[in-house]
DNA sequence: TAATAAATGTTATGTTATAACATATCTTTA
DNA sequence: TAAAGATATGTTATAACATAACATTTATTA
C-alpha cells in the first residue's frame, strides 16, 4: 500500500468519525494533492484529474471540494501562490502546531515544517500584546529550494 | 505637516538618492496607502484616488506603480488578502527585520509589528536546515482585531 | 419507496493580474 | 533648444483565480 493510499484511508476514517463523507470526488482531489510535491491551483487540479483519472470535475466543484478539505484540515491554501496543498500530517496530532510552509518560488515545491523555537504560544502572546487575536497561525515563507539554487549556478 | 506628508517627503528623498523618481502618480498611490489603516486592492486604489484626488489612474498603471513601490520597499503586498499596504517604517532602518503583518479578517485593518523572539537569523537557520533558502521573510498572520471582537459580542 | 439532505453540475459573473503594444513625458546632450 | 533616448503612463485584450445563484443528481433514512 502506498503512502498516498495510507493517507487516504486515514482521511476516510477521520471523516467517518466526524459524520462527514469523503466522497469519491473528494478523494480524487485529495489524492491528486497528495501525489504532488508541488502546490496546485484549482484549475491545475481539474487538468490533472482529467489526465490521471479520466474524470472531469468542473472548477467550481474543485473549489467546493477544496473548501471541504480545508474545513476538515485535510488541505491548506497557500496564499503566497494561490495554490493548495494536502496536509501531510494527519497521522500525528498537529492540531496545536503552527503550520509552516516553505515554498520554492522557482519550482513551486512545498515543504511543511515545524520551526523549533517558534511556538504557537509565543506567537499568540506577542500578537495579543498588539491588540489582535490570532485566528489560525499559518506561516508561508518565500524560499528557493536547494535543487533550484544548484540549477541556477 | 501631517505624518503622511512627512512619509512622502522621506520617500521622495530616498528615491532621489537611488536615482529613481517618485512621480506624482506614484505619490498618489503611496499617499492613498499611507492614509488608509486598511490594506487596499489595486482596484480600490483606483476608486479612492478618483474620489479623493479627482484623478483617474487605470488599474494597469496602479499595478505597475505598486510593483515600483514594492521594489523600493515603500509598500508590501499582503498575500493573505491580495491587498497592498504602505510600509510605515521607512524612517527606521528595518531592512534586516522580519516584516510581520497582523491582518484583521473582519475589518481588514493591518498592523505591522516586530515579534520579540523571532529573529531573521533564527528563521533563516531553521529554514536552511530544511534545505530551503529564505528569500524574503514576510509573515502574515490571520487575526481579528480588538475592535471587531468587541463588536461581535 | 418517498421524503429529505448532501453533493455535484451549470451558467454567469466578479475579482485579481499581466502581456503586448501605443503614447506621452521627462532627461540629456549635441 | 530641438532631437534622441529613456522612463512612465495609457489602451486594449485576455488570463488566472474565485464565488453566487440556481438546477440536478446521488445518498440517507424514515
Amino acid at each position: 500500500m502506498t503512502q498516498v493510499q495510507v493517507n487516504i484511508e486515514h482521511a476516510v476514517r477521520k471523516c467517518r468519525q466526524k459524520g462527514v463523507r469523503l466522497t469519491q470526488k473528494r478523494q480524487l482531489v485529495l489524492t491528486s494533492l497528495l501525489m504532488s510535491e508541488k502546490a496546485m491551483s484549482a484549475y491545475e487540479l481539474v487538468a490533472i484529474i482529467e489526465q490521471e483519472f479520466g474524470q472531469i470535475i468542473p472548477a467550481v466543484s474543485v473549489y467546493r471540494i477544496l473548501g471541504f478539505l480545508e474545513e476538515h484540515q485535510l488541505a491548506h491554501k497557500l496564499n503566497l501562490a494561490n495554490k493548495y496543498v494536502a496536509c501531510r500530517h494527519f497521522n500525528c496530532d498537529h492540531l496545536h502546531d503552527v503550520k509552516q510552509f516553505l515554498i520554492c518560488n522557482v519550482c513551486q515545491r512545498v515543504k511543511e515544517i515545524s520551526l523549533g523555537k517558534l511556538t504557537e504560544h509565543e506567537l499568540k502572546h506577542d500578537v495579543e500584546a498588539s491588540g489582535f487575536k490570532l485566528v489560525s497561525p499559518q506561516l508561508e515563507l518565500n524560499c528557493v529550494c536547494d535543487d533550484c539554487i544548484h540549477e541556477m549556478a
